[in-house]
DNA sequence: TTGGGTGCAAACTATTTGCATTCGA
DNA sequence: TCGAATGCAAATAGTTTGCACCCAA
């Protein structure tokens, strides 16, 4: 993905996923894609309309849960109180700090797991998820 | 940990973790060392009670929430519902069924991490937390 | 004795849902 | 046109909080 994307972009985007581009769908991608970020909701509620726009919380909300279940943003579940919509949906990991709540990319870096168990038949890999915490010394 | 603790070893651990032993807290603590597991609050407040005490909701909550901040017990951030409670506090990992909701335990897991970006000063690495999510193919 | 702990109910907050209205194809 | 999408408000669920009472040290 390469940040920002324009409406056409955003468009194009959404027909690649599978997502029937609405006004306010648009204008909520529009709104996400202007750089690799982590939002709750409601920053993204408040960030669209900041922009002159009209979108209502439910659909905030419901095109987000869309979005994630598409695959074309990642939920990240670190903080009891919200979900964070992370923009980057090429895989990649994350820094915590504990103190700030700040959420970060780590695109760079490099996880190798050994000792892996077995898992039942019939389960697969679909994922894994490197949660680094930092805190202040 | 050596599952299951005893009253005794119960009250000895509240003590060596700074937490004074009061009759809840101990039943609290007693039900989740029996064995290694992961429960949210709500059943750990119907565990206890179905063992014949008398827990409030409110009182497990702040429990949990102390047990926690001590590192008596890790919480699990996976689901957006509910907090797990870990009473399994030695370092390890988690394999999670996006499908069944179950989250098991990776003790074995080794993780190797390599180009672990620079944090800037100040900042310390506090913990890394791997979650493998795996699916029914 | 007394400060911390508990219980209850009410409050809170993020998220979901029901339903009437509107819109995209 | 017509099923899908939206908006609003009400509902939901997990969690937190205020406050009076109680208990561990």
């Amino acid at each position: 993905m390469n940040f920002p994307l324009d409406r056409d972009g955003v468009v194009q985007l959404l027909h690649q996923y599978n997502i029937t581009p609405t006004r306010q769908r648009i204008e909520i991608a529009g709104f996400m894609f202007q750089r690799a970020q982590h939002l709750p909701a409601d920053k993204i509620l408040e960030g669209v309309n900041a922009e002159g726009h009209n979108v209502s919380r439910a659909t905030v909300y419901n095109t987000m849960g869309l979005f994630a279940e598409k695959g074309l943003v990642n939920e990240v579940l670190i903080n009891r109180e919200r979900v964070f919509y992370d923009s980057n949906n090429a895989p990649h990991h994350h820094a915590y700090n504990v103190d700030t709540g700040e959420l970060r990319d780590l695109p760079s870096l490099d996880v190798q797991l050994n000792n892996l168990p077995e898992f039942e038949q019939g389960m697969q890999v679909v994922g894994t998820e490197v949660i680094i915490k930092v805190a202040s010394k």
